[in-house]
DNA sequence: CAATGTTATATATCAAGTTATGGTTCTTGC
DNA sequence: GCAAGAACCATAACTTGATATATAACATTG
């Protein structure tokens, strides 16, 4: 069965990038899911910021994260009922919201750091490994690896060769 | 304003190529809104596989677009409404419905595929034009160069020179 | 200093994908 | 030839992005 969007080349490519990242993101949500974190894999971008960033804005949230605000908003009230970030009122401008990872935010922060991100990364990033050229065939080496083995199943090995 | 998801690199990949596809999508829909076309630039590429490939099976169209088989029964019943498809019950198995498109279907494809599409793949083409080595770096110029200048820009552009 | 405009966030609604599940219809094996 | 299983599609509920708009706080200006 031809893979209509891979024959449309650049036309659908908006599409096939939104595809790709879905696979993706199931993938990891399922390496996720074995090492029994509950959370939501698209859920950690955040986490990072405030990581990174420390304290921030609803606002420059969103922008560091390059989504729209209401995202954000929705994201953070779902992690302050989980209890991993807390959200204070800006002292100079009412207006504000500061975010930042609470103490059980931090510690999910801290142990995903060191325990399951550099899982993921490593299993992208050989699931790129020596892919040059033009970005569709990138593109489409990286669907066929995925449909050879799934990310998952690459993050396994790799806790296998590690361990 | 640092961007994490850039700077997390394979971490987030799957979140950043739906960032950078939604982004794409976001902008083809204002250059078909531009043209007149009141359909939503997503559907494109179901009616495109049924100009390709001709009248399908439900399962079999979801499966030559990548998507799970509801997503294509819902925009199927969409586009039904529309008038741009049909479905009709299959002979010989009457589980399938076979999925085709309408006379006006053809004629929304005929048009797009002479004034449109062509249009928005220069623009993508453009927008990719000369990108080479590691996946993360081309991803990075993709944005920025999005950033410098919208798609729906670039297809005016192309627009201009091409009439 | 009050009116107006702007900014920051929240809320509502929509879009388009997902998984899980249920109901028909076919197929198969005994 | 029928009972059990498989296949196909529809439906429901959820996720995560979007846009549009409302509200409240701040800023500006006449």
């Amino acid at each position: 069965m031809e893979d209509v969007l891979r024959s449309l080349g650049f036309l659908c490519l908006g599409s096939r990038l939104k595809r790709i990242g879905e696979q993706l993101q199931a993938d990891t949500q399922r390496v996720l899911d074995r090492l029994d974190v509950r959370i939501q894999s698209s859920q950690y971008p955040l986490l990072a910021a405030l990581d990174r960033l420390g304290p921030l804005p609803v606002g420059e949230l969103a922008q560091s994260l390059g989504i729209a605000q209401p995202g954000v908003t929705r994201a953070v009230s779902l992690l302050t009922e989980l209890g991993l970030v807390e959200v204070t009122q800006s002292n100079d401008d009412q207006r504000r919201r500061i975010v930042s990872l609470s103490r059980n935010g931090q510690r999910l922060v801290d142990t995903a750091k060191r325990d399951v991100w550099p899982r993921i990364e490593d299993a992208v990033a050989e699931l790129c490994a020596d892919l040059s050229g033009p970005l569709l065939g990138q593109l489409a080496a990286i669907e066929d690896r995925l449909a050879a083995t799934p990310l998952d199943r690459r993050a396994e090995k790799a806790r296998a060769v590690a361990s």
